[in-house]
DNA sequence: CATTTATCCTGTAAGC
DNA sequence: TGCTTACAGGATAAAT
């Protein structure tokens, strides 16, 4: 579960626990994670031993690390989770996990840094120039807590767009960060219908939106983002190992059937962009503008 | 051009 | 008990 919360929770904990360290060994288990690295999982551990690891920065969910090193060098380890991938921090002496694709030791024989995926759509490569913006996220928009970030431009760009909103909000190229989770909470607290085309939103629409996604990701990353389910493989944990508690305030997500917390009508479920997708009829009704108060 | 779908993987849970 | 099918946090190339 992998979105914006999450991430930001993960870029914390690494700020935390392996900025200022050097690496001393990368151990890549396999291939397929650095598939974006594209001189080849050797390079890739060339290319970081003796390294070391500067500012954790976000972008989205995208992450990555500056790597401090030679003069002049400017490159970054560039993280994506994917669906399933685990950052975990871990003794040197903790048993291997399921689904361990790659492992950093640092000089300082301290613990390791662990790449976990169960479905391996999540990746690693180091960023040649990438310290301040990676040029591999060109394509990817700002997020909402980025100051960059142009809000007339944003509301421009959705009101642009025919497709239903949740759609639009999940397109990392408008906004990023936002994912299948969020977007429902975020759409259910601003009262909008998912499948609201983007162009049928009015200026109050957008503002009850921004304001919507900015509380319901704030409150996320406060509450250690959402862990589901009960397997433990492929759920989302902090690099210490501690699980998130957001799941507790969701308000549509997952409660397909139960009734809303608001009007105690039953949740629907429906598919967009081939997501579930979770929302309240009465709450967020499909055609009729809202007031904005 | 914008928009939608099919696909990459492994694992779990539900249905028969 | 076993087998089959649906579904799961994302991103993107390919198709429409």
């Amino acid at each position: 579960m992998p979105e914006l919360p999450e991430v930001e929770v993960v870029r914390a904990g690494l700020a935390s626990s392996v900025a200022g360290r050097t690496i001393g060994a990368v151990h890549v288990l396999h291939p397929r994670p650095v598939r974006y690295h594209l001189s080849g999982p050797d390079a890739f551990a060339s290319d970081l031993v003796g390294r070391r690891v500067g500012v954790a920065r976000r972008r989205g969910k995208y992450l990555w690390l500056v790597l401090a090193g030679p003069a002049g060098d400017r490159s970054a380890l560039l993280l994506h989770l994917g669906m399933s991938g685990q950052l975990l921090v871990q003794p040197a002496d903790a048993p291997d996990e399921r689904h361990l694709h790659a492992r950093f030791d640092f000089a300082d024989d301290g613990p390791q840094l662990r790449f976990v995926d169960q479905r391996i759509f999540g990746g690693l490569w180091v960023s040649p120039q990438g310290a301040e913006t990676p040029a591999e996220l060109a394509h990817i928009a700002p997020d909402l807590f980025d100051p960059t970030l142009d809000n007339d431009q944003l509301v421009a760009r959705i009101r642009a767009r025919h497709s239903g909103i949740k759609r639009v909000l999940l397109d990392q190229g408008i906004v990023s960060g936002i994912g299948n989770i969020y977007a429902d909470e975020a759409l259910f607290q601003a009262g909008i219908h998912p499948q609201r085309p983007g162009d049928a939103l009015t200026l109050a629409d957008c503002s009850r939106l921004h304001s919507a996604i900015r509380q319901t990701l704030a409150t996320a990353i406060r509450e250690g983002g959402s862990t589901l389910g009960r397997s433990g493989i492929a759920n989302y944990r902090r690099p210490n190992g501690v699980t998130g508690h957001y799941q507790q305030r969701h308000q549509v997500y997952g409660r397909t059937g139960k009734p809303c917390l608001v009007c105690g009508g039953p949740i629907h479920r429906v598919q967009v962009a081939q997501r579930s997708t979770h929302f309240c009829p009465h709450c967020q009704p499909d055609s009729r503008v809202i007031p904005s108060d």
